[in-house]
DNA sequence: ATAAACCCTATTTTT
DNA sequence: TAGGGTTTAT
């Protein structure tokens, strides 16, 4: 029997209906906060796009902002949409940069851009920079190219910025340099990716013409380009104009560094007149106490902002706690602490149940040694950090190079890693004369070092031209393995095993890091480790084919370049085999939840983050559009820090630093004002204990009618409805079984984390269709060493430890493999 | 001209 | 704690 689409919708509230089925002809603003469900009306809106509007997929735009957001989305839907047979991989689901990119490889000839065009990654403008303006101080230029990276987010060409009266003479010529030098190389950065998009979109429409409906999620991060390219986008034929679904919330804007802009939602609404804005009020996440504390954290912010009063179905009185710590190691081991007092607690929650949310990533390292010394085990998501690695980013130069014969900035950075005697100066000469050949003929990298090897090009020392000949040989036999493997994996490999024993990578690298700290390496930090886990990536990318026929490529981009690419533009965030302990930056946790989660580190300078008071000071020219309150952004921040908790939402604070014992630091002015919260949390105090209880298992109350109905019939009345003998009841994080996932996203989708805010109550979900169905929930006796004696103990429920929604694959974490 | 040894510093967040 | 920048030794 085929499902049927009202199954899909039968949860929501009036008010998500509503948007779900608004008329996918005029444009819809959904505004909400945290936890009301945004997310789940995006995707619900795509099934009823799809299956009720029957809109094919792959006229769908769906677009996130971050890469992880969109493997979420991808998940999302794929649960939702694979019993209806709806194939989502045709699905155009991605970061506006992915996006862009995928018609960019398409259309390139449209917009004047050659056919191998190459990303410019932070390291590569970082790069770029130093080779434009060598004068410059390293701080200066990372200033300057902030700078310039907020002109292109607003689609302001140097020479429209020295059109603006209080311009600065000097950024407008680093400017100027800087692109043509990203021009004259055939590179975009991150910016261009965007702009060359809206371009297309602008002045080639009819590439766009496929286009029938497009949605945003986390509409208050787009910039003016990504905006402008919305607009275009959602104009693209007449017949079907304007079907754009945005939903946001202003209040969790934490991407203004990249350029997002809250008037986005007041520029749609300019743009759209019959804009259709609908809101949505009904938090689904977490305890009021928690919405309480959040919206005091609002009252921080000193632009004008609409206040929220959101309604928490979630009656557990459970405190929010804020605790002092005189160190940050106190601090991670009072987490640590608390993380196995709880735990001691049967059957109350999974490690997987559990964040560490953080303002900036290397407060990670105190956490992690405190938690491996508990053997609590965690998994830090690391994203992008992973690819910046020292050995994973040698490592891919060398590759780049390989690849491409006129990668001139990665050949720069590998020449000389490890040392082959070609200093700066020698460098230098060599770059000078690529330079001014590349633009005559299409002599690359290697034709030049054939040519000064050969004595026919640049003079230069015999020790440098010897260190020259070794490089080449390299670079000459990894293209050599590649084109006699027998297919493109193999190659790949087998050029990477070559680089890592020519050059003897990790330990080039291991011994660098030594050299400055004299104690010993801990052996989760090996290079060795990294460079494996970087050869698992390879061995694992299964490149996207395109599965649009329109967006078929002449040429197809090999398997080497394809994986460099996807770097940028696709997430590889793996599943954890085990229930593990979360730890992430709190921007890479935009959009999730967890029961429990702590915010340490909310210390005066670290949180709110010492340079958000710089940040205001030094503007002696205008840049339109700064940053101007990045005070403000540090409370929204904390925002959405806070509202990821379900239930247990610990705070925390350091007074000094371990390393700086001298310098008291103030608690963090974020905390004030913020009511009444505990210092701890008695888990030996048996009113504590039953509240802990109730509270972890009271979302049982954002069971459906329906779904309530089913339980009360097997005998969960007393779940529902009182708490404590619950407790056993609610693996809060049962493993999914989601099938169905094929081509383009299938390696992405494969590699996810337990603890998605998928709706939370797959158990039951699974099972809704009948209920007589599999549903058994035999009496089970308890455990007898508990008070809280379990009601059902039923492997539906509560599935034994070790057993996991794998896929049966080999899994190593995306993150640095780390010993429990 | 290169490499090694040194000091300094300031530490966001992501495409 | 790693990277940038500077100085010194080869
Ligand atoms: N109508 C509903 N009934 C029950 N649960 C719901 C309902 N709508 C949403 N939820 C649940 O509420 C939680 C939050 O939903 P969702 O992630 O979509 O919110 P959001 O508005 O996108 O949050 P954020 O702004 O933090 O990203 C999820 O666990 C979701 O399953």
């Amino acid at each position: 029997m085929k499902p049927n689409l009202l199954d899909l919708f039968i949860g929501l509230n009036e008010a998500q209906l509503t948007a779900v089925t608004a008329d996918p002809s005029r444009p819809i603003q959904i505004v909400a906060g945290p936890g009301t469900g945004k997310t789940r009306v995006l995707t619900s809106r795509v099934a009823f796009l799809i299956l009720e509007k029957k809109i094919p997929p792959s006229k769908i735009i769906v677009t996130t902002f971050t890469k992880k957001a969109a493997n979420e989305m991808v998940e999302r839907l794929t649960a939702m949409l694979s019993p209806f047979e709806v194939p989502v991989s045709e699905l155009f689901i991605g970061t506006f940069h992915s996006i862009c990119i995928r018609l960019l490889r398409r259309y390139h000839g449209k917009c004047g851009l050659r056919p191998d065009f190459g990303v410019a990654d932070e390291t590569d403008t970082k790069s770029v920079m130093k080779h434009t303006c060598p004068d410059l101080g390293e701080k200066e230029r990372a200033k300057a190219r902030g700078y310039i990276s907020k002109l292109k987010a607003q689609g302001i060409t140097p020479d429209a910025y020295r059109a603006i009266p209080r311009h600065s003479a000097e950024i407008a010529s680093v400017y100027t340099m800087y692109d043509s030098y990203l021009e004259s190389h055939g590179l975009l950065d991150f910016d261009d990716i965007l702009l060359y998009g809206l371009r297309l979109a602008r002045d080639n429409g009819k590439c766009l013409d496929f286009v029938r409906h497009v949605l945003v999620d986390e509409f208050q991060d787009t910039n003016k380009v990504q905006l402008d390219l919305l607009f275009a986008l959602g104009d693209r034929s007449t017949k079907f104009q304007h079907n754009v679904t945005v939903v946001g919330d202003p209040d969790q804007s934490i991407y203004g560094f990249r350029s997002a802009d809250p008037a986005s939602f007041r520029s749609m609404a300019k743009r759209y007149e019959n804009l259709h804005q609908v809101n949505l009020n009904t938090n689904y996440r977490s305890t009021a106490s928690i919405l309480n504390v959040s919206e005091a954290i609002m009252g921080h912010q000193t632009a004008k902002r609409t206040s929220k009063s959101l309604r928490s179905i979630c009656s557990v009185k459970i405190p929010v706690v804020h605790s002092k710590h005189r160190t940050n190691n106190d601090e991670a081991r009072w987490i640590s602490d608390q993380i196995s007092m709880l735990k001691a607690m049967p059957h109350l929650f999974e490690y997987s149940d559990v964040a560490i949310l953080l303002r900036s990533r290397f407060l990670s390292r105190v956490v992690e040694q405190e938690l491996m010394k508990k053997k609590i085990p965690y998994h830090l998501v690391q994203g992008q950090a992973f690819w910046d690695l020292k050995v994973v980013r040698s490592m891919l130069d060398y590759l780049r190079v390989v690849s491409s014969d006129l990668d001139v900035l990665a050949f720069s950075r590998t020449i000389n890693f490890p040392a082959r005697k070609v200093g700066a100066v020698s460098l230098e000469k060599l770059l000078s004369q690529f330079q001014s050949s590349v633009g005559f003929n299409n002599v690359g990298v290697s034709d030049m070092l054939i040519g000064v090897i050969e004595g026919t090009g640049i003079k230069l020392g015999s020790g440098v031209v010897s260190g020259l000949k070794e490089y080449l040989s390299l670079i000459q036999q990894c293209r050599e393995d590649i084109s006699v493997a027998e297919n493109p994996l193999d190659g790949v490999l087998a050029a990477f095993d070559r680089i890592a024993r020519t050059t003897d990578l990790a330990n080039c690298v291991r011994e660098e890091k030594s050299k400055r700290s004299k104690r010993e390496l801990r052996d989760d930090e090996l290079p060795e480790n990294d460079l494996e886990e970087l050869r698992n990536q390879i061995r694992e990318f299964e490149p996207a084919e395109e599965i649009l026929e329109d967006l078929k490529t002449e040429t197809e981009q090999s398997f080497l370049d394809s994986f460099l690419e996807s770097i940028h533009f696709y997430s590889a965030e793996k599943e954890e085999a085990q229930t593990k302990v979360t730890i992430s930056t709190i921007h890479a946790a935009k959009g999730l939840e967890w029961p429990i989660v702590f915010v340490p580190g909310l210390t005066m300078g670290v949180f709110p983050n010492y340079n958000a008071f710089k940040a205001d000071e030094d503007e002696e020219f205008t840049v339109p559009k700064g940053d101007e309150n990045a005070i403000d952004e540090e409370v929204r921040c904390f925002y959405v820090a806070a509202t990821r908790s379900q239930r247990l939402l610990m705070l925390s604070s350091f007074e000094r630093r371990a390393i700086d014992s001298e310098t008291s630091l103030e608690v963090s002015p974020l905390l004030k004002g913020l009511g009444k919260m505990e210092p701890k949390l008695d888990t030996l105090d048996l009113g504590i204990r039953k509240l802990l209880y109730e509270a972890m298992t009271k979302k049982f109350q954002s069971v459906s009618d329906e779904e309530r109905q089913l339980l009360e019939a097997i005998g969960g009345a007393a779940i529902v409805g009182s708490g404590i003998t619950t407790a056993l009841y609610a693996p809060m994080n049962a493993p999914r079984e989601v099938s169905g996932l094929s081509g383009r996203f299938k390696r992405k989708f494969e590699g996810q984390e337990g603890q998605r805010n998928l709706n939370r109550l797959p158990h039951i979900n699974m099972e809704r269709r009948g209920a007589n169905s599999e549903v058994s929930i035999s009496s089970a006796t308890g455990h007898s060493n508990s008070p809280l004696q379990p009601l059902v103990n039923s492997p539906k429920f509560a599935p034994p430890r070790g057993v996991t929604s794998g896929t049966g694959k080999k899994r190593l974490g995306m993150g640095r493999p780390r010993m429990m």
